[in-house]
DNA sequence: AACCAGGGGTACC
DNA sequence: GGTACCCATGGT
């Protein structure tokens, strides 16, 4: 059952929650985010802007190393700790073996709310990658880029008059190939204020959509992540190579989505994280 | 060592 | 409106 405790331990530099609905480590690996990081002592480092936390899991036991100020107006906020997702496991039909296979192997993924910009920037240079060289690529980009803060994870992601500045061969070492020209234009734009990124907010996501797809680099399945990873957009289903996969092994070439509603992007996360699994060719076999 | 990766732009038709 | 082809680099 769902739990919600937290306990406020003193001094506060650190925030304990009981949690079982909750995986810090198939969060980190479900591909929505680049820069949360398993370290040694098995906590992740997760970082976003120009901040960052360390999260130890243990069981049901989830500790986040920050001031208490800090989980409750940044940390909860991005791990989305507040949302009980049940009610969406409950609307998976009982007759989709896949699905139901696919939450139960997943489930634990936060849906996070990351920022507009790193968000659209990581995914404009996600397109022909897997996650590790994305992963490799964005750290690239800080290390070369980012402001130092000197904390857990010790550059910022670059600003974007940072990008716009850059050369081409700055650019080029941090592994970005043919896709320079997409994050130089898309940083001028959005740093010369052509387009900003904050007043897309309000916008439907048709609206939404049109506007982030003006962006060079930015098609509809970048869109689509921007839109559900940073915009929460939770309606929306990005489609990737592998829910395309999934999609033809699975419902004769497409999954229809509109029936989750705001759960479809939840749904088309545990297919990802569940359609790239070991567990997913054992499942087919079966 | 081939093959593939959380695709988009372009040139056609 | 579709569709074929190219794109640069690194992980497996």
């Amino acid at each position: 059952m769902l739990m919600l405790v937290s306990l406020k331990v003193k001094e506060s530099i650190m925030v304990v929650l009981n949690r079982d609905d909750i995986s810090i480590q198939k969060t980190a690996d479900s591909g929505q985010c680049f820069r949360m990081n398993l370290q040694e002592d098995g906590s992740y480092i997760a970082a976003y802007r120009d901040i960052s936390v360390r999260v130890k899991q243990e069981g049901n036991t989830i500790t986040f190393f920050c001031s208490d100020e800090d989980f409750q107006n940044i940390w909860s906020p991005y791990f989305d700790i507040e949302c009980d997702y049940s009610v969406f496991h409950d609307r998976i039909p009982k007759d989709d073996f896949f699905l139901n296979a696919a939450k139960d192997y997943s489930q634990g993924i936060r849906m996070l709310r990351q920022d507009t910009w790193e968000t659209l920037i990581s995914f404009i240079l996600s397109q022909r990658k897997n996650i590790p060289a994305i992963k490799s690529s964005v750290e690239k980009l800080c290390e070369k880029f980012g402001v130092y803060t000197g904390g857990l994870a010790p550059y910022a992601f670059p600003e974007p008059y940072r990008l716009a500045a850059a050369t081409d061969e700055e650019l080029k070492s941090c592994g970005l190939g043919y896709r320079v020209p997409y994050v130089k234009k898309t940083a001028d734009i959005i740093y010369s204020g052509k387009l900003k990124l904050d007043e897309l907010n309000n916008y439907p996501n048709d609206e939404l959509l049109n506007a982030l797809c003006t962006l060079p680099g930015v098609g509809v399945k970048v869109a689509s992540c921007v839109m559900l990873f940073a915009y929460r957009r939770l309606d929306i289903f990005p489609r990737d190579v592998w829910i395309k996969r999934v999609e033809e092994q699975q419902y004769n070439g497409h999954f229809d989505e509109s029936i989750y509603k705001d759960s479809a992007g939840l749904m088309q996360q545990y297919m990802f994280y569940f359609g790239k699994s070991e567990e997913y060719k054992y499942f087919i076999i079966k």
